[in-house]
DNA sequence: TGGGGTTAT
DNA sequence: ATAACCC
């Protein structure tokens, strides 16, 4: 591939083009996700195997959004698109734009350090993720018109499986044609592509994919962002931040090893976190090389047979795990983190704030939650992370009224939550919190009545009335109108 | 160090 | 209910 170092697709402009009809027809034509527990397609033309051995080899996107809620904030306020912008929760700013990160910007850098670095910063406030979700979850639906099976990772990242429509496209395409088949992007490691290598075609034709996604994203939500195609998640995720603003990478087979190698510590292979870190580097492994040659029975006693195999197999760039559809979200939670929080009061005004919150969520989603969790942060110098929780079944009687839009179940569900509190917390001492969470989960669809029974509506959730937006929970000094 | 999420034990 | 992981 003839691409010179500056990519035409950076920066670009996003111009309006019918392509998404196309993304539909594809996607309508496609079977979708297979039921649970169906077998797996057979290989039609018999796919070689991959060099992970058994299974047959895969190709996967991974798509990054590029500073996802600056992106988002300036879409809303087009006026801060050519200024430093940070997105702050807090006192931190936890993601900024470009102009910001040219004048040292990092993210999830202090405020004060941010400001010092860069006076001209602008600041909004990132701690109403309403916005940042819905986006998400636009870019989540784009990406499964492509092809259904759709992970997300946090909100701006998202895996899919193209391994189908890749063989789909290749059917279509005539053997003259092949020596046509260009990569869209970069290539990793600049290694030269084989056309007559079946997995670089495979991966060739992902690669446009990716591409025609990076498209649709930009002309239909506005956004812009990286990919990265490979033969599994971690290669993917691993590539897809080769090339970084609004780029995308494929990575061949043969150069997996310069990726992985590539990484300066263990702690930066997805999979590996803070806490296996440190118990690796007690075993004095720090590098990837390290992890890929430490003697596997050891590394099985120190972690117990399964993560052994796992971490060490990562360590060379295998990963069998399947793209898992995300589909809807399996709970949703609202937190709020502060200096200080001493009092009943106090927790009692926090909670129902989120509370508020949650239930319009819950409400817009349709399905009802059959679980509520209350989660607390307590003061202590060390130990950030470490939360406590009480979780109880919300009775069904509070279940039925969830998405009426009628306020009298914050009422029962405060007081519910006020317990698990103090189930948690002896109020009649001093306590100081530092966070409270409120998290409702365990969700069901609604009843499986049908249309046209009396069950159908005699059910309010299902009555449509409550769905359209109309659901809507207030703080405490409001006087909604009683319907 | 925010305000979210997931799966495994 | 907690602990690990991800962003």
């Amino acid at each position: 591939m003839e691409k010179p170092a500056a990519e035409p697709e950076e920066e670009a402009g996003c111009d309006k083009e019918e392509d998404a009809a196309k993304a539909m027809e594809r996607a309508e034509a496609g079977e979708a996700g297979r039921p649970p527990g169906a077998p797996e397609p057979e290989e039609p033309g018999g796919l070689p195997c991959s060099p992970e051995g058994g299974s047959s080899s895969r190709v996967i996107v991974h798509v990054d959004l590029d500073c996802f809620y600056a992106q988002v904030e300036m879409i809303s306020n087009p006026g801060l698109k050519d200024k430093p912008l940070g997105v702050q929760q807090k006192y931190l700013v936890v993601t900024c734009n470009y102009e910001a990160r040219k004048l040292g910007v990092k993210k999830l850098m202090n405020v004060r350090d941010a400001k010092e670095k860069c006076p001209q910063l602008v600041l909004v406030n990132g701690e109403d993720l309403t916005r940042y979700r819905e986006m998400s979850y636009k870019v989540t639906e784009l990406l499964e018109e492509f092809s259904p099976v759709v992970e997300r990772l946090g909100f701006d990242e998202n895996f899919v499986d193209l391994t189908e429509m890749v063989e789909k496209r290749l059917q279509q395409l005539q053997s003259d044609d092949l020596s046509a088949l260009t990569v869209s992007g970069h290539v990793y490691n600049d290694q030269s592509v084989n056309l007559h290598d079946i997995l670089h075609i495979r991966l060739l034709v992902g690669s446009q994919i990716a591409a025609e996604m990076r498209e649709a994203m930009c002309n239909h939500l506005g956004l812009t962002g990286c990919a990265g195609v490979a033969s599994n998640k971690l290669l993917a995720k691993l590539v897809s931040g080769a090339f970084k603003p609004n780029q995308q990478t494929v990575l061949l087979p043969e150069s997996s090893q310069v990726l992985i190698q590539s990484l300066n510590h263990v702690k930066e292979i997805p999979g590996i976190g803070y806490k296996t870190t440190k118990r690796l580097e007690a075993l004095g492994i720090r590098s990837v090389h390290d992890l890929q040659t430490f003697p596997s029975k050891i590394l099985e006693k120190e972690f117990g047979i399964l993560v052994a195999r796992r971490i060490q197999k990562l360590s060379f760039g295998e990963d069998h795990s399947p793209v898992t559809p995300s589909g809807p979200p399996q709970s949703f939670s609202e937190e709020d983190s502060f200096k200080k929080c001493s009092s009943e009061v106090e927790v009692k005004n926090k909670i129902e704030e989120l509370l508020a919150s949650l239930l319009n969520r819950v409400c817009q989603d349709g399905r009802k939650p059959h679980t509520v969790r209350l989660a607390i942060r307590r003061y202590s110098s060390e130990n950030h992370w470490g939360r406590e929780s009480r979780q109880c079944p919300i009775p069904s009687h509070v279940i039925q009224k969830l998405g009426t839009g009628n306020r009298d179940v914050m009422t029962p569900m405060v007081d519910i939550l006020m317990k698990l509190f103090q189930n948690m917390v002896n109020v009649k001492m001093p306590f100081h919190l530092t966070l409270l969470s409120v998290c409702l989960c365990n969700l069901k669809a609604l009843n499986t009545a049908k249309k046209g029974t009396i069950d159908y509506y005699l059910t309010p959730s299902l009555s449509a009335t409550s769905r359209s937006g109309k659901c809507s929970f207030k703080m405490k000094h409001s006087n909604m109108e009683d319907s």
